[in-house]
RNA sequence: GGUCAGUUGGUGAAACGGUUAACACAUCGCCCUCUCAAGGCGACAUUCACGGGUUCGAAUCCCGUACUGAUCACCA
């Protein structure tokens, strides 16, 4: 059996968004899978949209997520990316353009861009081109080109029959051959349409597998006519479904809808990201959802991808994400939160300790930020805070524990969270108190919150015995 | 408008002619707990867009209708 090659085909507009990112997963997943190869190759053929910077953009994101191709022109020792503007220098798309029109299939085409726009618009819906250029006898073709009239090369079309093919997501569709146009395969400017350059290439890359997305659907048997007129055998398609941002619309650029970059600056993480969109569209066989890149090769079935659009949702992610967070290596976790941490605390605390009092909590890095604001110095608060139900306390009963606290912490030699609980703890059942009615008021005392991530010990452990004891004794001269 | 495709809960989805229609997110309860989380447990579609048909039996097969999307460029 031939090695599966893949490829992720790219236009670079500047923004690599969710949908596109999926179908470059999937076409890598697809290679992967029986260990084939993944190619990425650049398509810049429209001159006119050319954005800077577009490519690396491509390029970084692919890298960030693992996602390496396995060939590409040498960049300093790296695989770079095929770009299809350099490889136009060398002539490919022109010459297999004129080879079509040595083989009779395809045919030069003076008609004027202008003007057919102008039909178009004139003939509304109704627009049928036939094009007069396919009458040119051999001698006028040539006293055109002598006159070097500007022309274009269009694909020769019979409108007999029908052009069918088999996709391994929706199966097989038929099209009448009427509804096809003769396509431009070389633009009057030299340059290939994408859908030429694009057959092209596939071709002498040898891809055996096409995946893109389902808006091409409807113009494969266009390219399957190109693919026919060379003798070229037809790759295998995979058309998927988009990743939507509601009922209606795709997620895209336009929508002002967040890209991979986007995601990752909000503090979610590329693998995290790259898991949850493996599911949008595919679903595993297996009840599971939390896979690895080498795993989800691995599980990978292209029969199990979907034919409906999924909305992309954003609480799954975040939910998915923080199973990555909290299954993570610590020390690759502490790394991770340790700018987060020190962005806002600088270096006044361990933030292994404080990374540690939120580890369960957070779902995103960039929560941080302010789940962490408990540390700062509680400034002006309420004293009914200590008022708390479930602890049953207030701020008079505040008033009476917060020395109590004071004396036990005193003692203590140990300066860690463990020690500092044990410790309150054992006071409490002496006390005939519930741990949170001794706690809760110290939380209140040392964060001026009714909220703080980790708890009373934790913030006193990251706090130091010194600044513990002296924030709690300012709260009990506040109370008095 | 022509052509092509799709339609299971708020969301992602499983099921491949016979199940109480999995599972996960979200939501809502309860438990645990040093607040909040995390974790545990439970609730949440009498029903698979609608209408017919085939069948002992249909979310699953067939035919219509509705709705949604894609495509009809010298854009990719």
């Amino acid at each position: 059996m031939k090695k599966i090659r893949t490829r992720f085909a790219p236009s670079p507009t500047g923004y690599m968004h969710i949908g596109n990112l999926r179908t470059a997963l999937y076409a890598y997943l697809i290679a992967k899978k029986d260990h084939g190869d993944f190619i990425l190759r650049i398509e810049d053929t429209d001159q006119g949209r050319l954005v800077e910077g577009a490519t690396d953009i491509i390029y970084d994101t692919l890298k960030q997520c693992g996602l390496q191709h396995d060939e590409g022109p040498d960049v300093g020792g790296d695989f770079g990316p095929y770009v299809q503007s350099d490889r136009m220098r060398s002539g490919i798309y022109k010459e297999h353009a004129h080879k079509l029109i040595e083989m009779g299939k395809a045919h030069y085409c003076f008609c004027k861009a202008e003007d057919l726009a102008k039909m178009r618009e004139e003939a509304g819906d109704s627009f049928y081109f036939i094009d007069p250029c396919n009458d040119l006898s051999k001698e006028q073709i040539q006293e055109k080109l002598n006159n070097h009239e500007e022309y274009c090369i269009r694909l020769n079309v019979d409108d007999e029959g029908t052009t069918s093919f088999t996709d391994e997501i929706y199966g097989t569709i038929t099209v009448d051959n009427k509804t096809l146009d003769e396509m431009v395969l070389l633009k009057s400017d030299g340059f290939p349409t994408y859908n030429f350059a694009n057959v092209i290439d596939d071709h002498l890359m040898e891809i055996t597998d096409v995946v893109r997305g389902n808006e091409y659907l409807s113009s494969t048997p266009k390219y399957n006519l190109i693919y026919e007129a060379f003798g070229w055998d037809i790759p295998r398609y995979i058309h998927c479904p988009p990743v939507m941002k509601d009922e209606h619309q795709k997620l895209s650029k336009r929508n002002g809808d967040a890209s991979f970059q986007d995601l990752v600056d909000k503090g979610y993480l590329p693998e995290a990201i790259l898991n949850y969109i493996a599911l949008l569209g595919w679903a595993p066989s297996e009840d599971r959802e939390i896979y690895t890149l080498e795993e989800l090769a691995q599980a990978f079935d292209v029969k199990r991808i979907g034919t409906t659009g999924a909305i992309f949702d954003i609480d799954k992610l975040t939910w998915m994400n923080g199973v990555y967070i909290r299954s993570m290596e610590m020390e690759k976790y502490y790394e991770l939160v340790k700018p987060y941490i020190q962005e806002v605390l600088e270096d006044r605390y361990d933030y292994k300790l404080v990374g540690d009092a939120i580890h369960d909590r957070i779902n995103t890095l960039s929560e941080i930020r302010d789940m962490i604001s408990f540390l700062d110095h509680p400034e002006a608060y309420d004293d009914d805070i200590y008022t708390n139900k479930k602890a049953k306390t207030d701020p008079v009963l505040a008033k009476e524990i917060l020395p109590k606290v004071y004396e036990t912490l005193q003692g203590i030699s140990e300066w860690n969270n463990d020690e500092i609980f044990a410790k309150l703890a054992e006071k409490a059942s002496e006390e005939g108190l519930k741990n949170i009615t001794m706690m809760y008021p110290l939380q209140v005392a040392l964060s001026g919150r009714s909220v703080a991530a980790g708890g009373a010990t934790a913030i006193a452990s990251i706090l130091g015995k010194e600044e513990t004891l002296s924030r709690l004794k300012a709260a009990i001269d506040k109370l008095n």
